[in-house]
DNA sequence: TATCCGTGGGA
DNA sequence: TTCCCAAGGAT
């Protein structure tokens, strides 16, 4: 560590081969991004802040998430409003955002921290991973942000500057094991919150996927990857998958400007949030069988939905009725407050069914 | 370890 | 249009 500085204080025209933390804390002071869950000036931000961003986080844009986290702050001010919210509510603000698995865990957390905890957040990565919807990546990014602990925090930005630093061959997810390593290795004592910030931030804005922008990186002269000009092969990452096609029908059942809509379980797709009645949705088109006898209209248009492991392709049926299905369900106006409420793929039918 | 789990935006 | 993939976790 040392004997880089004296090699590079000696010659200013080698490359120092190993990346310094403060070069990038200092880029990340100047460059780093402005959001709303990060306190400038090495204020310690709100846990529940950084939580409920980190959550909504996972896997999805930082643009997608900035709505979602202020609505959420606005209905739900704490951690123990959010914990005493009703669970349907929660799930229709989720609505949108994708990975309901998050929103179900989002409450359940709330709740442990609340009765557990006392309100009060744990303080360690360790114990942060116990509670529901935190992982790996999670504990260490809470832990690090909002409690200033040095945990190695490593998510697919970190993963992708790591590996081009080092040009780690191992293919994902097998060389998160020696990115973490790396990570750990790199983590200072202080500031690791920043520092973290720091990695993702430079991975978003400039150790980009594609065309990384290593002419203005801090980063330059220690990266293996760029020495030889080889950048954008890592992360080294395995082979996708084609995606089946799946289809299925759902059905529109509509009286008196209202529209019956069923809760789904709360496992699996798209799990506890509100749907239109449905089929299975399988390989084969299914031979659809209407949930009650009415004069059933098929809409020309079908629904197209990409989901992370199959494409859905849907029939959508709709009637008028006189009375309620024999189904569990409930009947809601329809209106804009509707289809903010349904996941994507539902709200793409009910816009159809509503303007046909 | 592999699979399941959403969505929207950019190249 | 098509492909890629973004602050992953649970099982």
């Amino acid at each position: 560590m040392q004997s880089a500085h004296i090699n590079h204080l000696i010659d200013p025209s080698c490359a120092d081969p190993h990346p310094q933390p403060a070069d990038l804390l200092a880029w990340y002071d100047q460059h780093g991004r402005d959001l709303p869950w990060r306190l400038k000036g090495g204020r310690r931000p709100d846990p529940y802040h950084v939580w409920l961003s980190e959550i909504m986080l996972q896997q999805t844009t930082v643009a997608a998430v900035k709505p979602y986290f202020a609505a959420f702050l606005e209905a739900f001010p704490t951690v123990q409003a959010l914990a005493a919210a009703d669970d349907g509510l929660v799930m229709e603000m989720w609505a949108g955002l994708g990975y309901y698995a998050r929103a179900r865990n989002l409450l359940k957390c709330a709740r442990v921290v609340t009765e557990t905890y006392g309100g009060q957040f744990p303080q360690t990565a360790s114990a942060l991973k116990e509670l529901p919807g935190i992982g790996d990546y999670t504990s260490a990014a809470i832990a690090a942000i909002a409690f200033n602990e040095p945990a190695a925090v490593v998510d697919g930005n970190i993963e992708r500057v790591i590996s081009r630093l080092y040009t780690i061959e191992t293919p994902l997810p097998a060389a998160k094991v020696e990115i973490k390593a790396k990570v750990d290795a790199l983590t200072p004592q202080d500031r690791p919150g920043d520092f973290a910030q720091a990695m993702m931030d430079l991975g978003a804005t400039l150790c980009t996927p594609k065309a990384p922008k290593c002419l203005i990186c801090c980063w330059r002269e220690a990266c293996a990857a760029h020495a030889i000009g080889i950048e954008e092969r890592f992360p080294i990452k395995p082979q996708k998958k084609p995606k089946p096609v799946r289809y299925g029908t759902v059905f529109w059942i509509e009286r008196n400007g209202q529209a019956f809509l069923i809760r789904r379980p709360e496992r699996g797709l798209l799990g506890g949030m509100l749907a239109l009645v449905s089929t299975d949705w399988d390989a084969e088109a299914p031979v659809p069988a209407a949930p009650c006898s009415a004069e059933w209209q098929v809409l020309p248009n079908e629904v197209k939905h990409v989901f992370t492991h199959f494409e859905l392709r849907l029939s959508v049926w709709v009637a008028r009725v006189d009375k309620a299905p024999p189904l569990q369900g409930e009947w809601r106006k329809m209106d804009t407050q509707l289809l903010s409420a349904l996941p994507t793929v539902m709200k793409k039918a009910a816009k159809l069914a509503m303007t046909r």
